[in-house]
DNA sequence: AAATGACGGGG
DNA sequence: GTGTACGTCATTT
């Protein structure tokens, strides 16, 4: 049988592992519990280290634990051929029962490769790739197959996964809402071919025709369960599922004794911890957080926004408003009912849709990923750039027998962190607001510096080309002219498989099905050659080599250098410049200038380092160096390290930024942002500030007792507490900051208990207003008292700046 | 100056 | 990944 592999799991009670396939419309599982990990050891005498290992005999949990096998065989580590011992336990779990045995005895050097969950090498070793084929031999029972052989790769086209999405909204009487006893209001489930509802077990009346009402939370569960199951989608995603979403049904499923079946083949849910979130397994079906695949995009740079909620992230890639509902408005809704209760259905809704579009939005890129990399798609949704280029090394590694390097050890980790190298080039900026600009972008300057200058561990400073290697510029190193590198071989693989991609688009219809497949493919490879520089100077990577990191970067800095010279002799104004991009003014120049820039550029640089046309950007604003905000041609604002106006900040300090920032970029006046931050600042005083606009939310993480440090919303909550109300922790604390007397803590009332008290002006200014726009507002000429000043006594930088 | 605690996505 | 982010900022100590 074959079938699409789009899932892989390693199940620990039955020691078998689990291949999910698709083909045409029919969906398989294929079970091998044959499947053992070997590890490799090193030593200073083999064979004799082979005699002692055979022998080993671990008691532990009432068995004995012994290697099934052990043999000296010839691998290779990086690149030479060593001979270590390949130990074959009994079973997978015993590994590292063995390896710590292993460890301490005499004349052991280094141990490879038990580092390796079992589900990812079962992948590596078969050969297998996710998103592509396999052909399954064994017994069929149902819709499972019982191995009789390992499964082997063929090549075939991937069929189309179904996708449903859905949302949940949860009643926050005590403003966070706390799974043990608030319960799950509603849940709204999208779906391919038009699918909408909305469940809910409050019988308020409704005309809307996608709610379905059900007796209770229980059933309204249960009744979530059926239809995913009947529905059977092959994708469940969600937006920020991972964090919320699935650990809160879980546990209210789990009060409520139902049953979260929502697999496949019939079983619950399965939580993995990792990181900070817990991601849920669906058994047979690939559970993606959407909000896990736009975080990925925004640490590559991909996309910039100053929040990632599911709203902005929906204009953002989609142009497209849903509708909002504030949370605090959500109890309202629960208790009265009426137009509130409706608006809130249909903003459930509109959250499963919006996810399920941002969904088929992104998929392709990350199923590409998932190929390239070799790893099933619910692991790389979930990985970072850094992660992916060690999966795929760890894949292309095997092909080549070699040993695959440990993670390191916390001792190691701690050595690499204390390493520090001389980075990228960053240019200071031509501070100031300026209009007409062109980014160019030098995306492909590390890959490319990889391949032509042959980076890699067993390259850089080889023995056998001392005084005779390729010099790296400003740095006592040389790299090797004999023998190419690792890293450089699967690189430039990347690169031309790139190059041949696009080759491919170049023809094709931009709107067909395969242009967007395959320029999801050019991406992806485009993200994983980018990544391998960052994973060469990641501390936790296993391929960490500082050397050629620090390399890499030098290269780097001589190309990017060279570039600037050639803008500002072509007759732009270089303002910026950051590792591999510039932002150039046109200074009166055309665009088609800048293009002939570019291939001029390209036409002189060497081999597959290219430059790119990154964008057009009629205003921009630089404050230092990583720190700025453009608008683009379609009017979308990015901003870079600006962001820091978050939850524990007032509205009023949120809606000054953004404001400010829209006055600069979109009107093009720093008067007009002078004139709202000191509007603000006058109302401040004035004290026509609304309480919404200076309420502070900031969460209770602990018992008010575990506090050593006592800030204002832990003062508020003991104010809280003393009048009696139950504060617990998780609970958000919503306080102002109040005139009078003492600290700022000191200072701090709850909402609630506020009274007739006044909130205190300066406080609003000086601590919330100010820090949020004095940063940009400095840079235009602006100081904290042009700003604050009264009207009409004070004209300050204003009158020079007209 | 150092220590402490909170932010993110979600509701 | 048989595991517990991470880099930044405000306020207290």
């Amino acid at each position: 049988m074959m079938g699409v592999l789009f899932d892989a799991e390693y199940v620990d009670e039955t020691r078998e592992m689990r291949l999910w396939l698709k083909s045409g419309e029919r969906v398989f599982f294929a079970v091998d519990g044959s499947f053992i990990p070997r590890f490799f050891v090193e030593g200073e005498d083999p064979e004799k280290l082979a005699r002692v290992v055979e022998k080993i005999e671990i008691r532990g949990n009432g068995r004995i634990i012994r290697p099934v096998s052990v043999r000296t065989v010839e691998m290779k580590r990086l690149g030479n051929t060593v001979k270590v011992l390949e130990v074959v336990p009994e079973q997978p779990k015993d590994i590292q029962t063995l390896r710590r045995f292993i460890r301490e005895m005499p004349g052991v050097r280094q141990i490879y490769n038990y580092d390796i969950p079992v589900s990812k090498y079962y992948l590596i070793s078969c050969g297998l790739s996710p998103m592509d084929g396999a052909e399954v031999e064994g017994e069929m029972k149902g819709s499972e197959v019982i191995l009789s052989a390992p499964p082997k790769p063929v090549q075939l086209t991937a069929p189309r996964l179904s996708m449903m999405s859905f949302d949940i909204e949860v009643y926050n009487p005590a403003g966070s809402p706390r799974p043990e006893k608030d319960p799950i209001m509603m849940i709204g489930l999208a779906g391919d071919g038009g699918f909408r509802r909305v469940l809910t077990w409050r019988r308020f009346p409704t005309k809307l025709d996608f709610v379905e009402v059900l007796e209770s939370e229980k059933k309204m569960i249960e009744r979530f369960v059926e239809i995913v199951r009947e529905r059977d989608p092959d994708i469940l995603l969600g937006y920020n599922t991972d964090f919320f979403d699935f650990p809160y049904l879980r546990e209210r499923a789990r009060i409520l004794k139902a049953k979260l079946a929502l697999g496949r083949d019939g079983s619950e849910i399965v939580a993995r911890r990792r990181k900070f979130a817990t991601a849920t397994r669906v058994r047979g079906r690939i559970h993606i957080d959407v909000f896990a695949m736009v975080d990925f995009l925004a640490t590559i740079g991909s996309i910039r926004l100053v929040h990632y909620t599911l709203e902005n992230v929906y204009k953002y890639l989609l142009g497209k408003d849903k509708p909002d509902f504030e949370f605090t408005k959500f109890v309202e809704a629960w208790e009265k009912g009426g137009e509130a209760w409706e608006r809130l259905l249909v903003y459930n809704l509109s959250d499963a849709v919006a996810a399920l579009e941002l969904g088929h939005e992104l998929l392709s890129l990350f199923l590409e990923l998932s190929k390239i990399v070799g790893q099933v798609p619910f692991d790389v949704v979930r990985m970072t750039p850094g992660q992916m280029v060690e999966w795929l090394l760890i894949a292309e590694g095997f092909r080549r027998g070699e040993l695959i390097p440990a993670r390191p050890v916390a001792e190691t980790y701690e050595e690499r962190l204390e390493e520090t190298y001389t980075g990228a080039y960053v240019m200071e900026p031509v501070k100031g607001l300026h209009e007409n600009l062109v980014v160019f972008d030098f995306r492909s300057l590390y890959p490319s510096i990889i391949v032509t200058h042959n980076i890699d561990p067993s390259t850089i400073n080889c023995s056998c080309c001392a005084g005779t290697g390729e010099r790296v510029p400003d740095l006592p190193y040389h790299t090797c002219r004999r023998r190419r590198g690792f890293l450089p071989e699967v690189v430039e693989k990347i690169l031309k498989a790139r190059f041949d991609v696009k080759k491919r688009l170049k023809d094709l219809d931009r709107e067909s099905h395969e242009y967007k497949q395959l320029n999801a493919k050019q991406w992806a490879l485009k993200i994983i050659a980018n990544s391998f520089y960052g994973m060469l100077g990641y501390p936790k990577a296993r391929w960490y080599c500082k050397e050629c990191a620090e390399s890499v970067t030098s290269f780097g800095r001589h190309y990017i250098k060279w570039t600037i010279r050639m803008a500002e002799e072509a007759g732009f104004r270089v303002v910026y410049s950051d590792t591999d991009s510039l932002h150039c003014l046109l200074n009166g120049k055309s665009r088609d200038d800048a293009m002939r820039f570019l291939d001029d550029v390209n036409r002189r640089l060497p081999g597959m380092i290219e430059l790119e046309l990154e964008g057009f950007y009629p205003r921009a604003v630089y404050v230092t160096k990583k720190r700025y905000a453009m608008i683009d041609e379609e009017g979308r604002i990015t901003v870079k390290g600006l962001e820091f106006v978050r939850r524990d900040w007032a509205a009023i300090a949120k809606h000054t930024q953004e404001a400010v920032l829209r006055a600069l970029l979109e009107d093009g006046s720093r008067e007009k942002a002078a004139r709202i931050i000191k509007e603000i600042v006058e109302r401040i005083r004035r004290g026509e500030v609304s309480l919404e606009d200076l309420v502070i939310y900031t969460q209770l993480k602990m018992p008010i007792e575990s506090y050593r440090s006592i800030g204002p919303h832990v003062v508020a909550a003991k104010r809280l507490r003393e009048a009696g109300r139950e504060v617990e922790p998780g609970m958000i604390i919503a306080y102002v900051q109040t005139r009078g007397r003492g600290s700022i803590s000191e200072r701090a009332y709850p909402v609630e208990l506020l009274g007739d008290r006044e909130y205190d002006p300066d406080y609003y200014i000086n601590h919330q207003v100010l820090p949020a726009v004095m940063r940009i507002m400095e840079v235009l000429g602006y100081s904290e008292r042009d700003l604050t000043s009264r009207p009409g006594r004070q004209r300050g930088l204003d009158f020079f700046l007209q």
